[in-house]
DNA sequence: TAAGATTTGTTCGTATGTATC
DNA sequence: GGATACATACGAACAAATCTT
């Protein structure tokens, strides 16, 4: 039950002594087993316990920081603490990973159109009347057609928000968390690369109708519908980013 | 163009100094588009640049370790480069997200199953018979049936490898990395929790037929034939995998 | 093989900043 | 406001790794 838990293989490799530290830190977590907001040692306690100075104690608390697994505050009653690993934080180390590598937009909308129109199936007839109403209130967002380019970008963002709040609703974390991080992606695109500059009524109109009618299907429980809607609003999606030729994603996240 | 980059959220309220550090270097990455393996400032010339402690260098330094995006080497010659983020510790880095969160082997199979086919699908036709060669190469992990808990087990990550593997060999890498990503906690659902602990004849040999019959279509070239012995296996393994009542993922991975 | 040069790794002492009581 | 408890930061010295000669 207690299993040692393995180390990355760059682990065999002769490293520091701040890695040696928060592996063994996190290793005491988990034995341990500590949630979030539980208390960890403080520094003077860790310099004593690992026999090492300061400074590498607080290295190899920076790595764990990093990650996002401990989280430290000043003053009395301060110290560190097992941290949260919030999801925007993943999204932001996950992004690192695919800085340097190519996605494209019909690499996304394969996914997307993939698991979106699957997770609006399941969702049908389990949402509350709040989730609902939340959803329609960052439709308002984009109630009215864009006039410029700008309001274009930003009614494209809000409209992405829609689809990364959706994904919340669901009870399957892992799934919540893909479909939130291609909107993440798409975001940081429409954003950083200065998609969307040309509004089309037409498109805008067919959006936002398709957003409705996927509210109402999922209002009435209608799973078949949820799932054709949403796939038709993938398509067009793709369809719409495709011609905007963005191709490539370039961006650091986090801190 | 040379867009700022937006800091993470958190980044607004009071952080201390090495996070400063640390995203001006990631800033100072991307406006000079370096690449992977390019040599950065020296401790001595940051402790300059930026007109702080050799300590407060060093942290920010591990903060990028940590993610992957800097690795160091002593000795002349040596230094900080910008590093790669490889695929290990990206799953490392978002394993410790899911490491509060249940994932259940229902939530991972639902995704298996509606990503897996797709993958096959589209690789069928495109693969080199080197690659071929290499899935052939991985069943033989698990050609005769286990004799006990512990060969069943080694068998199943063999062919989870097969799966992690296929996943390599597409052009999508963020379909690539999602089921890789599922293979990986799968494994270790598999190592840490001692499941697979009653061989069973009759599902490895439908299991291996399944592999056996996806290699045929992919080199034939059969698309829609990929599609269904894919579907077929991941229902068959997500049925397997049900009955051995392994429900969370408690894991922290990476250093 | 050995010595020297270069660069990161580690320590220790001290001082400062910050939040709580 | 002052005392307390904690992290944060600095600087100088020394250790270890690794490349070159």
């Amino acid at each position: 039950m207690a299993d040692p838990l393995p180390q990355d293989p760059a682990n065999r490799t002769r490293r520091s002594r701040p890695f040696h530290v928060a592996d063994a830190i996190k290793d005491w977590v988990v034995e341990r087993g500590l949630q979030p907001g539980d208390r960890l040692p403080g520094e003077a306690e860790l310099i004593e316990r690992f026999g090492m100075s300061k400074g590498t104690i607080r290295e190899a608390m920076r790595l764990l920081q990093a990650q996002g697994l401990v989280e430290t505050k000043t003053g009395p009653g301060g110290g560190s603490f097992v941290g949260e690993v919030t999801r925007e934080r993943a999204t932001a180390l996950l992004g690192n990973y695919f800085y340097f590598r190519d996605v494209t937009i019909d690499d996304i909308y394969q996914l997307r159109i993939a698991l979106e129109p699957m997770l609006a199936a399941r969702l049908a007839g389990h949402l509350s009347e709040a989730q609902l109403a939340e959803l329609e209130a960052i439709m308002e967002d984009y109630a009215r057609p864009a006039a410029d380019a700008e309001e274009e970008r930003r009614q494209h963002v809000a409209s992405l928000r829609f689809h990364a709040r959706l994904s919340d609703f669901g009870d399957n974390a892992l799934l919540g968390f893909f479909i939130g991080f291609m909107a993440q992606i798409l975001t940081d695109l429409t954003v950083y690369k200065r998609l969307y500059t040309s509004p089309n009524h037409d498109l805008w109109e067919k959006g936002r109708r398709h957003q409705t009618d996927l509210i109402a299907a999922l209002r009435h429980g209608d799973g078949a519908r949820a799932r054709e809607i949403m796939q038709s609003h993938m398509e067009m999606a793709r369809d719409l980013m495709e011609a905007q030729q963005a191709e490539v994603l370039k961006r650091f996240i986090a801190e």
